[in-house]
DNA sequence: TTTGATTACGCAACCGATTGCGTAAATTTT
DNA sequence: AAAATTTACGCAATCGGTTGCGTAATCAAA
C-alpha cells in the first residue's frame, strides 16, 4: 500500500510550489499554459488523486447533495433517484440518500444526519405523517437550499417540483364518468399529503361538476399498499350496490385490489372499471392493463437536481421559482374501457 | 448565518485546550469525568457539530461505504439498498450509491469515483457484461475491502454473498417435472453472470437427472426485461409443439411473457405452467399468481453490509470467509400447479 | 532608457480535528 | 517526608488543498 501522492509531492518533482500545483490542476488563469501542461502530465504520471476532505475543509463545501425519501422500493422513487444520481454525477456532485421509512421521526434524524454531513443542498419528498417543515429550518438558517418534490408541504421558503395532482385526479374521474360510471370509489392515502389530497380533490370536483356529486361513503383512505388494496377490495365487495368504478391513488394498490375483486367474480371493466396512478410497470402487467396516470419520475428527479445544482453553482437561484409543475397524462387502458 | 462552532470555540469558553475538547468529546480515558461532562454540556449548549472533513483528513478514514449496483429500480436491489443503508446508519457510516446501468464502462467509472471519494469499503453487484474484476484491483491494492453480492465474479481476493442459484434452479425445475411437465423452456440472462448461469445449470441438471434431458432448443437467452418477456412469448408461440412449462430467470420477464401468452389463448397453468424468480411483488399480482423463488434481499444487504463494517472496525475479517450462501426457497403458487 | 502594466509564481496562513509526547499536579507508596 | 506513580491536561505538529497578498520577471508603452 504505497503512500498517497499529494500536491506537495508533485511540487517537489517539478520544483514548483504546492500553490502552483493546486492552481495548475484547477486551470487557474494565473498559471501559464506550459506549466499547467507539465503539472497535469506529472500528476497523471504519479497517479495523483485529489483529497476531497482537505479541499472540503478549506472550501467549506462538500459537493454533496442529500436526498430524503420515504422509501426506495417503489418504481417512482427509484426512477427519481436514478435521475438525481445521473445529474449529480454529471456535475461532479455526490449524493447521499436517506429513507424516512414513512416516519417523521426518522425523517428528522435524516435531516440531522445530512446537516451534520454538511451537504450543500437537499432534495426531499416527505414522509406519510410529516406535518410541518420545522426540521428543515436548520438548512434554511444556514442558507442551504432545499427543494421538495412529489410529496411536498406548502412553504414560502421551500420551492417544489410536482405534477398537477388535482388536474390528473380530475381528468381520471372525468374519464370514468365518460365511460358511464356513476358510483366511483376512490381509494386514497393520508390526506395530509398533497399528492393524495389533491388527487382526491380533483376526483371530488369532477364528481361535483357532473350531476353525480361526491359521496363520503365511496371514499376509502388507507396506506395504498398491496395489503391495503386487498382490504379495500373486501370492503368494496360489501358495498350495496356495488360501485361501477374504482380510482385508486396508486397502481400497486389498484392491482392487488383488482385481483381480489376478480377472484370474487367481478369482471373488469364490465362490472367495475379500475384505474390507478403512477404508471408503475405493474400497471402493464395486470389483466386487464390498468388505466393510470403517467408520472414523469425521471424528469422530476432531473429537474429537481438540476435546479438545486444550478443554484449551488450560482447559475440561477431556486428562490426565483416557487413551484414547478410537470406535465402528467392520462393513460387509458382496458381496465376502464366500458365502451369499446 | 452564524459561524460554525469548533472545538476551539468550546476550548476558549472553558479555558481548556482544543486537544482536551477533542478527547473529551470522544470519551477519551485521559480526561476526567467532570471535565468530560462540562465539555459535552457546553458543546450541546453552543450547538457544536463535528466537522467530518477535518476529522477525515486527519484520520484518513471517511466512514463511508460505496455501493455499486446495476440498477436501482428493481424490487430486489432497492430492498438490498434499504438494508445496507439501515446497517450503515446504525454504525455511523454513510453510503454512496452508484449505478452501472448494466454497463461495464460506467461500472469502471463508478469504481474510480468511489476510489477518489476514498470510501472505506465497497459492496458491489456487477453489471450485465462485466467479465473481470480488474477495475476493482485498485481497492485491493489499497487494502480497501470489497464484498460482492448477488451478481458476483468468482475471485480469490473478493468474498461474496449469494444464494444457491444452482439449487434453486434445480428445485424449481424438479417441481415442474413433478407436475408432469416435459417440455420446459428456460428464459435466462447473460450466461456470464453467475446468477443466470447457475440457475440454468440447475435447470439443466434437473432435466438430466430425470429422463427428460436438456434440449438447446428450449433455452432462450435475453435481457429479462419486460420487453424481452414479450419477445420470448412470441418465440414460444411459434414453437411446435408448444412447451408445457416455462421457467423464467426473473419475475418481471415471466409476468410480461405470461401476459402475452394468455392474450394468445394459452391457459396458465393448464396449457403451460409458468415460473419466475425473485419473489418480486409482481409475482403476487399476476393472474394466476406466479410460482417463484423467494430471494432474501433484505437479509443479503444486511449481511453484506454487516460483514463489511465489522471488517472495517476490526471486529472480524471478511477474508476469513470466501462466500456466504443464503437460504432461498421455492414458493409454489397457482401458475405452476397442473395437478391440484 | 524609464515607467507602468501584465504575467507567473511563491509565501504562509488558513480550514478543524487528531495525537504523540511532555509536564505539572494530585495521589500513592516506601 | 521524599520518591514513585498516576492523573489530567497542554503543546504543537499534522492531514492536504486553497487563497490573499506580495514580488520578480517579462513585456509594452512613453
Amino acid at each position: 500500500m504505497q503512500k498517497d501522492i499529494t500536491i506537495y509531492d508533485i511540487a517537489k518533482e517539478l520544483n514548483l510550489s504546492a500553490a502552483t500545483i493546486s492552481r495548475g490542476l484547477k486551470d487557474h488563469r494565473s498559471i501559464s499554459e506550459k506549466t499547467k501542461k507539465r503539472i497535469t502530465l506529472k500528476a497523471e504520471e504519479m497517479g495523483y488523486r485529489s483529497n476531497t476532505f482537505a479541499s472540503n475543509l478549506r472550501q467549506k463545501k462538500t459537493n454533496t447533495i442529500g436526498v430524503i425519501i420515504p422509501r426506495m422500493n417503489s418504481n417512482f422513487v427509484s426512477t427519481v433517484l436514478t435521475a438525481v444520481e445521473k445529474v449529480a454525477n454529471d456535475f461532479g456532485y455526490n449524493v447521499i440518500i436517506s429513507q424516512s421509512i414513512e416516519n417523521v421521526n426518522k425523517e428528522k434524524l435524516n435531516t440531522q444526519t445530512l446537516f451534520d454531513n454538511r451537504v450543500d443542498g437537499v432534495l426531499a419528498s416527505i414522509a406519510y405523517d410529516t406535518d410541518n417543515t420545522k426540521h428543515f429550518d436548520k438548512f434554511i438558517k444556514k442558507q442551504i437550499p432545499i427543494i421538495f418534490f412529489d410529496r411536498i408541504i406548502e412553504s414560502d421558503d421551500i420551492p417544489s417540483v410536482v405534477i398537477d395532482n388535482f388536474k390528473s385526479g380530475y381528468d381520471l374521474t372525468q374519464h370514468l364518468i365518460s365511460q358511464g360510471c356513476t358510483r366511483i370509489v376512490h381509494i386514497s392515502g393520508n390526506q395530509k399529503r398533497n399528492v393524495y389530497k389533491d388527487r382526491f380533490e380533483g376526483y371530488r370536483k369532477a364528481l361535483e361538476d357532473s350531476s353525480i356529486g361526491f359521496s363520503e361513503d365511496l371514499l376509502i383512505v388507507g396506506e395504498l399498499t398491496e395489503d391495503s388494496g386487498i382490504e379495500a377490495a373486501h370492503n368494496i365487495l360489501k358495498m350495496k350496490p356495488l360501485p361501477d368504478a374504482i380510482f385508486s391513488a396508486n397502481d400497486i394498490c389498484a392491482a392487488s385490489c383488482m385481483q381480489v375483486l376478480k377472484q370474487n367474480g367481478i369482471r373488469i371493466p364490465e362490472d367495475i372499471a379500475m384505474t390507478g396512478f403512477n404508471n408503475d410497470p405493474v400497471s402493464r402487467l395486470t389483466e386487464p392493463n390498468l388505466t393510470t396516470v403517467n408520472y414523469p419520475a425521471f424528469r422530476m428527479g432531473e429537474i429537481a437536481a438540476t435546479n438545486l445544482i444550478n443554484h449551488l453553482q450560482g447559475v440561477s437561484s431556486i428562490f426565483d421559482t416557487h413551484k414547478i409543475i410537470l406535465k402528467s397524462e392520462l393513460l387509458v387502458r382496458e381496465s376502464s374501457l366500458k365502451r369499446k
